[in-house]
This record gives structure tokens, sequence and C-alpha cells, in this order.
DNA sequence: ATGACTCCCAGTGGGAGA
């Protein structure tokens, strides 16, 4: 079973090169982030025309999450249960008898400010339903758009980003938290060359000087741990004209 | 350097992203 993640920046803009990309790459579930659509503007006919069910939870201009599957998504989830939120970040379904949880987690801007405070409440009530969720689905992946630097390794400045929104020790400690709960970082289960990122800012050339960080993550629960055998971040997209910001990570399970 | 780019909604500018 193949899964992926990728924070699209606006599904309207990037829509035709999603569709190159699944054609390419015909995962059997993919998530996005940012579609920055409202629900009666998603593209079904395009994405159902690719050989893709898909459950979108979308608002105006901001967030937006989404997941396309090629086996029908069952028990579908919209956001964090018990967690009043305006913003649509999570979407969550099961797939082939595998607990699928989408998320674009917060920003949080910087540290100190009332979207950091968000994040954190965020972060709080992400951890406490999953803990809930893993012991109903063992078989469970989290990916998403975490907007966290898991550690200095993942990032392409450590030092200009030391305490930087993404590279925080709180935000860091809710990300082992959900290691905590049996996630697994799929990536970090084999070796990688130095220097992965999947994001890179729009501006100052930084992908061409590859400058980035490492913030869209798969985390496997502990019952798929020993069945993945590969993760890996897709950087072509990013070299498209008017690219997302993002790159897609990928997982390949064995079911 | 409080920037740089891209997206959105707006409406010839500003917020948000990361």
């Amino acid at each position: 079973m193949k899964l992926a993640t990728w924070n699209v920046n606006s599904l309207a803009v990037r829509l035709p090169q999603l569709l190159d990309w699944l054609a390419a790459n015909p995962v059997d579930v993919l998530v996005l982030q940012e579609t920055k659509l409202t629900d009666d503007k998603f593209p079904t006919l395009e994405i159902g025309a690719a050989g893709y069910q898909v459950q979108w939870f979308g608002q105006k201009t901001y967030n937006g999450v989404a997941l396309l599957s090629r086996l029908p998504a069952q028990d579908v989830v919209k956001n964090i249960p018990g967690f009043a939120d305006e913003q649509a970040r999570v979407i969550a379904a099961t797939v082939g008898g595998v607990r699928c949880v989408g998320a674009y987690f917060p920003n949080g801007q910087a540290p100190g400010s009332d979207k950091f405070a968000y994040k954190m409440g965020w972060l709080d009530a992400l951890r406490g339903w999953l803990r809930e969720e893993l012991q109903q689905h063992p078989r469970l992946v989290l990916m998403g758009d975490f907007n966290i630097a898991p550690e200095d390794r993942d990032v392409h400045d450590p030092v200009a980003w030391a305490g930087q929104i993404h590279c925080t020790e709180e935000e860091r400690a809710h990300f082992r938290g959900l290691q905590e709960l049996g996630l697994v970082d799929a990536f970090r289960l084999f070796e990688q060359a130095p220097k992965c990122w999947s994001w890179w800012d729009y501006r100052n050339l930084a992908f061409r000087k590859n400058q980035g960080l490492r913030i869209d993550h798969i985390l496997v629960s502990e019952a798929l741990r020993g069945a993945v055998a590969s993760c890996t971040i897709d950087k072509l997209p990013r070299k498209n004209e008017r690219p997302s910001d993002h790159a897609p990570v990928l997982v390949d399970i064995n079911l």
C-alpha cells in the first residue's frame, strides 16, 4: 500500500500538477493540505476521472484538506472530535484496513503569538484524539504538513532557525509526544541523504540553493513499522512552473 | 533588512504562509 501527503498550496492552481503527479505516482491514498477551496468548488469530477474516490473538507481562502483513495474511504472524520475549530485541518478515514489521518497542522506564526497558542492547543487535542484512535485502529498512519521540523538535521540552517517557528522546543516536544504514542517517523526508518527537505521558501532562490525544512511527515503506528518498505520525498514537482512550496512525501507499506 | 515569493480576496493594497 502506497500512501502520500502533499501540501498543494491552492488546489485550484495546482490541480493540473496534481493530476500529472497521480498519473506518474498512482498511490493508493493521497492526503492534501491547503486546498483553499470551499466544499462546493472541490474538483471531484477531475479527481474521480483519475480513478480516485475523494473525501474533502474545506473553507474559504485558507486551510482545507482532502483524502483521495483508490478503495472506498470508511468512517470519515473531519477535524478533531471534541475540539471546536473554525479551521478545516484534519480528515481521517479507514482505507483497506488502515486508519489514514491527513492533517494540516497550524503554522503558529511566531512563539508567543495568539496563533502559537492555538497551535499548542491544537497539538494537545490532536494527541489526545490519536491516543484513542490508536486503540481503535492499531494500524494507523498520520501524515501531513506538521509545520514542525523535528530535529536540527531537518533544518538547512539550524543556527538561523534556532527558536524560530517550526523549530521551537515546545513544537519539538509535541512531535516527540506523538512518537510516545507509538507513532514512528517513517522517513527516519531508512538511511537518508543529508539535507533532505519537504519545503523551500518561494523567496531567495531557496529551492535552487536547497535551503529548506523537513516539516511534512508520515508517521506510522508500531503495528505497521515492520512493514514499511520505503519513505521518500519527491522533489520533482517543486521544479514545475508555478510549484507548490511543498514537495510530496511518500511511504510504501507491505500489507 | 521589518525584504525577497505566491496565494487569496480584494480592487491598484494587505494578510497569511513558513
